[in-house]
DNA sequence: TGTGATAACATTTTT
DNA sequence: TGTTATCACA
């Protein structure tokens, strides 16, 4: 006992040992929450608890790998290795597949990505004959998406439908679900859905129920960045917690930043209500960051209006100020982030690993990258094209899942002409109407090929090939390892020799994806001797960003402020705190407040990431969608400045020459942004000087915009007519000359972005 | 049916 | 700017 409960703080070693009851951990940034988290089930297991009686649940499957590494020291490795950890998803994908058939799935259904469901939207969308010129694919996947996370079923999404975009959503939402049903596949959201599902299915005479069994095998479930959940994942929970309600969520309110994707601050700021008797422990004292670090993050976040008051402090040492670095564009911005790290690296004697670069988008490292590059500095960059989003290698996952789900039509489609096989698209829809009039997957109508209409016989003959080589492989399975079965399946369709042939550099590193990707897999089952292809596939799906990064290599970190979410730096640099990037100005012109206050709280995720130094980028210009926009800083800087530990610098302070075409370059763009300028929907201050102190920024973008014809101008509420949409009212503005686009709301189409160049809108 | 060229799109963040 | 979707043509 004393073990585990050594070297705990006392508000760590409360929260530790009071086992029983709901339990809420109010954990801020540093404060030792994982310690906290791993030391409590240790204590619980030490206490008699079986191992596989706690279920823990993480945001990655890194964080779950690591708890369990940390606890397995506490207790021992065989404990560790029976609780059942990991993320939502991924522990109820394992849920799901033992009661599979209970909710009309096989045991092997597949689990769509985000692309496969996109698809699946875009040819349920040519089937019911819905234009995807009018209707953006992606717009209605993230509207899906977003109903199941509220779990809004398809009947009252109907109901609730308004406007014209939602009811097209309506229509498409039941016939998608129907398409995933018969591919035997479920998309990320409906992992969720489905557990739900099985556990509300009532309990029979001789079974009690899957729910009463998995509230009695659960004595005890803790949930990490509870304030990252949301309602669909609340309803899980608070299903399991039951009667028994053993339940310790951890979080923090300040770090909630994915309200975008449907998580619900409510589910932690209302966590008393939902279960009485609620013991609530508040870890304050932050073990990981300077004073001066804290300070500014402090400083930060006391500009939202919506919190938890709670007070963090350090007993580390002061530090460094954080330095703020003005530069000229991305590239400068580079340089000076390479500055940084280099100098620090020697002063504190650290390694490159030690380095962490963070950004709002993607779109951002490549600059850095390059920067990195120039200076031969290695790095490791999280997200980006992930490993098992590539092309090729989703060729071959395809094959694989289509030998563990036949149905899996997404997989079927993607594999049938790769490489080319003579099955083309004008086959493939006749074997599509085919399947939707016996109401089969794709798979069964290839095997009624003979009778299926319209289909030339030479695509026949193509197709019992295609089939004989899946039959073959599915028999396969048997005699053969898995990786040995994926390597001769490689092998057969000549996907390799089909790159060797290209003989370019693309094709190459293709080729050696799959090659690292066939030794991934040889690795796996070596590892794990007795998983099978499916355990593999849904690894592989389930894995998040974070989870795919190399952490051995001794290399700078690259990854955005989301991947950063739990991890800590010595060194942090945070690029981009520019106005429009970050915080971001969302494509229509609209902003509700709190996108501002999550805005707000990702830099402060961001800021508490550092131990010991913090860097902070902004450029005056960037280059973006292949134009410079200039940008001010964000309203951020001005925020953390008022903590009085930060220092403000130029990137080109030192070097007199770059100072002077800095300003320069500042005259010559100034002048193009005489009169009313807008980018982004933002005016332009015309001097930077000005910059700082400017900073009044209203709320709701104030756009004018000089249209290419004369003495018309479009301003935020303007009325207008365009040829197809009808009249319309303008909601935003944004970029000039022939870039200049705006967004317009129609009452019948709903909001639409026009290039004003084409769109040739009349004013009213 | 397969291909190359051109147009259109994209930049918010992700399991 | 860079990548993907679509269209003409072979």
């Amino acid at each position: 006992m004393s073990k585990i409960l050594a070297g705990l703080n006392p508000a760590q070693r409360a929260a530790v040992s009071h086992l029983n009851g709901p339990v809420m951990i109010v954990a801020g940034a540093g404060s030792g929450k994982t310690r906290v988290l791993t030391h409590r089930i240790a204590l619980l297991v030490e206490s008699g608890v079986r191992p596989w009686q706690v279920l823990a649940l993480t945001f990655t499957n890194k964080a779950a790998k690591e708890m369990k590494e940390r606890i397995a020291l506490l207790v021992s490795p065989e404990l560790a290795r029976d609780l059942w950890m990991g993320t939502f998803h991924s522990v109820f994908a394992r849920i799901l597949r033992r009661h599979a058939a209970d909710i009309g799935y096989t045991s092997s259904f597949t689990i769509y990505d985000s692309d496969d469901s996109l698809n699946a939207i875009k040819q349920v969308m040519n089937v019911l004959g819905i234009s995807k010129d009018q209707f953006n694919a992606n717009a209605v996947r993230s509207r899906i998406s977003s109903a199941k996370n509220q779990l809004i079923s398809p009947e009252e999404y109907e109901r609730l439908a308004r406007d014209l975009f939602s009811e097209q959503v309506a229509r498409i939402y039941p016939e998608y679900n129907r398409a995933l049903r018969l591919a035997n596949a479920m998309d990320f959201d409906d992992l969720l859905l489905k557990t739900i599902e099985l556990l509300d299915l009532p309990a029979t005479p001789d079974n009690a129920g899957p729910l009463a069994y998995y509230q009695q095998k659960f004595k005890y479930i803790l949930v990490d960045e509870y304030q990252d959940t949301n309602r669909a994942q609340y309803a899980i929970i608070k299903r399991l917690a039951g009667t028994q309600g053993n339940l310790t969520v951890v979080g923090d309110d300040a770090q909630s930043i994915y309200a975008f994707r449907g998580a619900d601050i409510g589910n932690i700021l209302d966590f008393e209500r939902d279960y009485p008797g609620t013991q609530i422990f508040r870890l304050e004292q932050n073990y990981r960051s300077t004073k001066n670090i804290l300070a500014a993050a402090d400083e930060l976040i006391k500009n939202n209006k919506d919190q938890i008051p709670k007070t963090l402090f350090t007993e580390n040492v002061r530090g460094e100020p954080v330095k703020i670095t003005q530069c000229l564009d991305e590239r400068d911005e580079a340089s000076a982030i390479v500055r940084a790290i280099e100098e620090q690296v020697r002063a504190l004697k650290l390694d490159l690993k030690d380095c962490a670069v963070l950004y709002r988008t993607n779109a951002q490292s490549r600059a850095i990258e390059d920067g990195l590059r120039r200076q031969g500095i290695p790095y490791n960059i999280v997200g980006g094209t992930a490993f098992y989003k590539r092309k090729e290698i989703k060729d071959v996952l395809g094959y694989v899942r289509l030998l563990v789900n036949p149905n899996d039509s997404e997989s079927l489609l993607r594999v049938i002409n790769t490489p080319p096989r003579g099955i083309g698209a004008t086959t493939m829809e006749h074997v599509a109407a085919y399947a939707r009039d016996h109401r089969q997957s794709l798979m069964s109508a290839l095997g009624a090929i003979d009778f299926v209409p319209g289909v030339q016989s030479r695509a026949i003959q193509r197709i019992h090939e295609f089939t004989r080589l899946l039959q073959k492989y599915t028999a396969l399975r048997d005699k053969m390892s898995p990786s040995e079965l994926v390597r001769s399946l490689v092998d057969e369709t000549n996907l390799l020799q089909e790159l060797k042939l290209e003989n370019t550099i693309e094709a190459l590193s293709r080729r050696e994806n799959i090659q690292e990707f066939l030794s991934a897999i040889t690795d796996y089952f070596h590892e794990k001797p007795d998983a099978t292809l499916e355990s593999f596939l849904e690894e592989v799906s389930l894995l998040s960003e974070v989870d795919q990064s190399d952490g051995t290599k001794n290399a700078v970190t690259l990854m955005t402020l989301h991947s950063a979410k739990g991890l800590e730096y010595p060194v942090v640099c945070i690029a981009g705190l520019e106005e429009g990037l970050f915080p971001s100005q969302p494509v229509g012109g609209t902003r509700d407040p709190n996108d501002i206050e999550e805005e707000r709280r990702l830099l402060y995720v961001g800021i508490t990431r550092a131990m010991r130094r913090c860097f902070v980028f902004y450029a005056i210009e960037r280059l973006r969608f292949g134009e410079t926009a200039r940008a001010l800083p964000s309203r951020f800087i001005e925020e953390i400045e008022r903590s009085g530990t930060t220092e403000h610098v130029t990137s080109f302070g030192t070097k007199p020459h770059l100072r002077e075409s800095a300003s320069e370059r500042t005259r010559e763009i100034s002048h193009l942004f005489a009169g009313s300028p807008v980018i982004n929907g933002r005016t332009f201050a015309r001097k930077r000087r000005e910059t700082h102190t400017a900073h009044s920024f209203e709320d709701e973008p104030r756009a004018s915009y000089s249209q290419i014809e004369e003495g018309t101008t479009l301003e935020h509420g303007a009325r207008v007519f365009h040829e197809t949409f009808g009249e319309g009212r303008v909601i935003a503005v944004a970029g000039f000359g022939d870039k200049a686009k705006a967004t317009v709301e129609f009452p019948k189409f709903g909001r639409k972005n026009l290039m004003l160049k084409f769109a040739n809108l009349k004013v009213l």
